[in-house]
DNA sequence: GCGACAG
DNA sequence: ATCTTGTCGC
């Protein structure tokens, strides 16, 4: 596996005050700056042949897990281009309860598990919930991509904190507007853009779907946190890892949930 | 006290 | 997140 950063481990065994005290620490660690080696326009798509003939597609990993019970199971799935490159999961007990704004305290750990489990290195990873639009700047994709010092982006169907630029109802297919920080975010001058409302699917007609909230994680800058998204989720409301992920992360449940009754 | 709050 | 069937629409 990857070496992992000990200092940024986050230990579900901690008070309130020092997993906020270390969620200060994993911001000042953060960069939301591009720093990868692949081209943003070589994820994603499945028609990437004109864009970038010979580059080999990076390694994007998609990242969620679901809760059979009192435990976890965490997994990774990870993607080039359309091919699924490698697998990887982890069952372990769940520690504390979901708190708003203490999520990777819950998660991290057995996310780090499963990537215990993996032997692929991947250039990019897609989080299930924030990275910068968090209260210290210090979600779960900023977190563990701090952890683990690779670049990641947190989507997340809900907005914790900060504030729209505009309303955000029934927007049309691509449209996108700035999440500013307001005085809900430390550390960020109010008026920051910490990611972005980003309409991933509309219906034409009836129906209306909910934006997503994209944010950095680490070592991507904003605009491109939601460019690398946008490509990513070609026609759906979902990045494409993610659904991978959601889609094993269930197996792997039900799966549990069958050995249980018995 | 009231409201808000990723998964 | 999880508990859950049908149902509307392309």
């Amino acid at each position: 596996m990857r070496p992992v950063r000990p200092a940024f481990v986050p230990d579900p065994d901690a008070s309130r005050e020092v997993m906020e005290s270390l969620q200060r620490e994993v911001a000042a660690a953060a960069t939301w700056t591009d720093d990868f080696d692949f081209a943003t326009e070589s994820v994603g798509a499945v028609d990437r042949s004109l864009s970038a003939p010979d580059a080999d597609p990076p390694l994007v990993a998609g990242v969620d897990q679901a809760f059979p019970e009192d435990r976890a199971v965490s997994v990774v799935v990870v993607t080039r281009g359309d091919t699924v490159v490698e697998r990887a999961h982890a069952i372990t007990d769940l520690a504390i309860p979901y708190v708003p704004g203490l999520l990777a305290f819950r998660e991290g750990d057995p996310i780090l598990a499963a990537f215990s489990e993996l032997a692929a290195d991947p250039d990019l990873v897609v989080f299930d919930g924030s990275g910068r639009i968090h209260y210290r700047q210090a979600g779960l994709a900023t977190h563990i991509g701090v952890t683990l010092d690779l670049p990641s982006v947190g989507v997340a169907k809900g907005l914790l904190c900060g504030t729209p630029d505009e309303a955000v109802d029934g927007r049309p297919e691509g449209w996108r507007a700035p999440i500013r920080a307001d005085a809900d975010v430390e550390n960020a001058k109010p008026g920051t853009a910490i990611g972005h409302a980003f309409q991933s699917r509309q219906y034409d007609s009836s129906r209306r779907i909910n934006p997503l909230y994209v944010s950095p994680g680490h070592r991507v800058g904003v605009g491109t946190a939601t460019d690398l998204v946008e490509r990513l989720c070609d026609g759906y409301k979902l990045p494409e890892p993610t659904r991978r992920a959601d889609a094993y992360a269930d197996e792997l449940k039900r799966e549990h949930d069958g050995n249980a009754r018995e």
